[in-house]
DNA sequence: TTCAAATACTATACAAAGGTAGTAATTAAA
DNA sequence: TTTAATTACTACCTTTGTATAGTATTTGAA
């Protein structure tokens, strides 16, 4: 696997509050905006903030604002947030295959493709995404 | 994702078989070699030999072997008998967000990556593996 | 013929990812 | 001050992938 669901939601969400610095969006309107389920949504925004990517601000006109500049947010780092495995730029699922446990017979092919992928998420940043 | 452990393991007995394209092998003996679940793996077997890539022999001796030249059987062909979505080549975990329903902001960066691995599951076949 | 070794089948259990529901806590506006 | 809008928290549900258990069926060898 190299992203799951939840990561490309942080990241649009990431892509969309990089857009509006000024003021804070709410959960609702992200949800709505993004066809992102509320729920879900809410509990991935938390996380988010707890990492200190975004600043959250409860009650009446509430919501949720970025707290960098979109040029210094790696999509590694969101990526990192949402992740439970060591990073191991594999195509396959299990990544225990990889390292000292030795590979699966995949793994030594498409390196070049692999490592490709894997650079574009440590340079890219979410300030790029939308140029 | 691109493929899961279902996968693999299909890969990995199919690999094997093309060794040893004379006797039959039992699960037992690959489970053993491959380090794969006993259960688990017969239920995989079963499966391939429905889809007619192996032959399957009962009772004593028996076991299962492969029916094609390992060089004819692409490893896309194997994917596809474990794989219950339309096949879509993402980076991402959700291929629905591909084609008409629209794609992830992602999609279009390291397409030439994503389309030189998916273009591999095409053209490289089991024969090939080995060497 | 008997029996042990093997596949085939069916049901169940487990784990992780994704998603839902309800409530508490906060806060700015009215 | 009250209230509605909002985030924070906790628990649970659903789906999918992975794994296990038990039994039936087949078959070659002793
Ligand atoms: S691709 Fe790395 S272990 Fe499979
Ligand atoms: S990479 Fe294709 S939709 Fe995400």
């Amino acid at each position: 696997m190299i992203i799951n669901k939840t990561q490309i939601y942080a990241i649009r969400v990431l892509e969309l509050l990089a857009q509006h610095k000024e003021t804070p969006i709410s959960a609702k309107t992200i949800s709505q905006t993004l066809d992102i389920p509320y729920k879900y949504l809410t509990r991935v925004m938390t996380k988010l903030s707890l990492c200190q990517l975004i600043d959250s601000y409860r009650g009446k006109e509430g919501g949720f604002v970025i707290a960098k500049s979109p040029l210094e947010i790696q999509l590694q780092d969101i990526v990192d947030i949402f992740s439970n495995e060591s990073p191991h730029q594999c195509i396959c699922a299990d990544g225990s295959m990889c390292g000292q446990n030795g590979k699966c017979i995949l793994h030594d092919r498409w390196q070049n493709s692999k490592e490709s992928i894997h650079q574009s998420f440590l340079n890219t940043t979410i300030g790029e995404l939308s140029t």
